[in-house]
DNA sequence: ACAGGTTGGTTAACACTGTTTACTCGACCG
DNA sequence: CGGTCGAGTAAACAGTGTTAACCAACCTGT
């Protein structure tokens, strides 16, 4: 068995240095440069050997987006751990700032699996994102709303055009929430509240795409403070105004 | 003299079927299909001959970018023009559904001019999109400005940090109007003004943006709400209640 | 222990791509 | 009319994704 399971390995070990060579393409030379030929050229081996691995050149990024996700969600695990786990704020504003230092210092990958074009009904690869740490985010926000401490949003702010998908939207946080593992009190996550926690990731979303791509209509000689400034303004919005300096 | 004329017309004409052709390609088969021999091939011309236009595939599509621009300006131009001149609020409104509506028809362009990742220091490319619409933006944002009908945030509420680059902003968009023939008096255009018009563009950026890359963590059964719900928190920070349904 | 299939890999080839070079051929100009 | 210029072409080079045929190891079943 033990044949059967060293064979495994050295594929395993080849998959991932194909993904590993094709990662360091794309945030070198962008990903116009992850090329088959390029990455077989890397590991000593022929292009065509890849397609053991991948039926075809998407196929390969496609996985390569996979891996972004989960390097993304490991990165913002290991900032999260650096702060007490009952420092509810503190860990959503080093989540956010997590992230967006992430997205500017891997712009290909970010990119790559949050600003590509995907046909609206692809559901894979619309979820590949929100899956892999959507829920860290979700999960770090339950616990700040667990304390009971925030002043929510009452239901009625949520436009009447919405509740429809609010309602399912709610009830699909308090799914991925028990199945997290975090029991919040479903009174807790109101309509009103899932909508806010809606607009904070639009914002979020938002603000960091504009850095990232450049967008912003003004050079800024402290960009930080430009996110500084909505992250104050979305805490504000659940009532946290601790230390806006 | 004709002679030249008629030369440069034909030149001029062959140019434009160039970027028509490069266009139709992006929109029916992505970016990657936009290549040199196949725009040639619907010319019915040789793939080097592009080079009498062009110097690379890059200055093609570079040039590609700034026909997206203008036919965003003039879509958006147009659907202004079948509002009252008088009609700010209306005019907003128009204008900030016009944007999202154009990029989610099209998406292949929205990404080509709006999420490419772009070198910090490239300004030249940073500017290509605010120079051709930011100003249409900017001057009905102005238009609704100098009604002073408006409940405008206070220069004491953009975080100290941002002053410095809050005053440069400003000035731009001061210049800019003035440039433009639009004049507002430069009281109604403060700090937080200022600081409140970039959290719009934001916020407005944003929520396309996340539109079109499917990155909404849901599906919407109404996605329309949704904007309109963000454009009416949008306006109420105006002041600008009118209508909410 | 040996035949047989599986598996990771190679080589050769096809149809593409961007780009350069050398060359036409026709229209313009003096 | 001779000369120049410029749009376009043909040929070529290097590099791409992808497929087909083949090869040499390895694993397995008898």
């Amino acid at each position: 068995m033990t044949q059967a399971t060293r064979r495994d390995r050295g594929r395993a070990e080849t998959d991932r240095e194909i993904r590993q060579q094709a990662r360091a393409l794309l945030v070198n030379d962008g990903p116009q440069a992850v090329t088959l030929r390029a990455i077989a050229r890397e590991l000593g081996i022929t292009a065509p050997a890849l397609y053991r691995y991948y039926s075809s050149r998407e196929d390969l990024i496609h996985h390569l987006r996979l891996d972004v996700c989960n390097d993304l969600a490991a990165d913002l695990e290991r900032g999260l751990a650096e702060v007490a786990a009952d420092a509810h704020l503190a860990r959503v504003l080093t989540l956010c700032r997590g992230f967006r230092t992430w997205a500017l210092a891997h712009p290909q990958e970010f990119a790559l699996v949050f600003a590509t074009p995907v046909a609206h009904d692809d559901e894979d690869a619309r979820s590949v994102a929100r899956g892999s740490f959507g829920r860290i985010f979700l999960v770090v926000a339950a616990r700040v709303l667990a304390t009971g401490t925030l002043s929510l949003p009452a239901d009625s702010t949520v436009p009447v055009a919405l509740l429809g998908d609010m309602t399912a939207f709610r009830a699909e946080l308090l799914a991925m929430l028990a199945e997290s593992g975090v029991d919040l009190p479903p009174e807790l996550l109101g309509l009103g509240t899932a909508h806010l926690l809606l607009q904070c990731w639009v914002r979020l979303y938002g603000q960091v795409a504009l850095e990232v791509f450049g967008q912003v209509p003004i050079v800024m000689t402290d960009p930080e403070a430009l996110f500084e400034s909505v992250l104050a303004d979305l805490t504000g919005q659940f009532g946290l105004t601790a230390g806006r300096p």
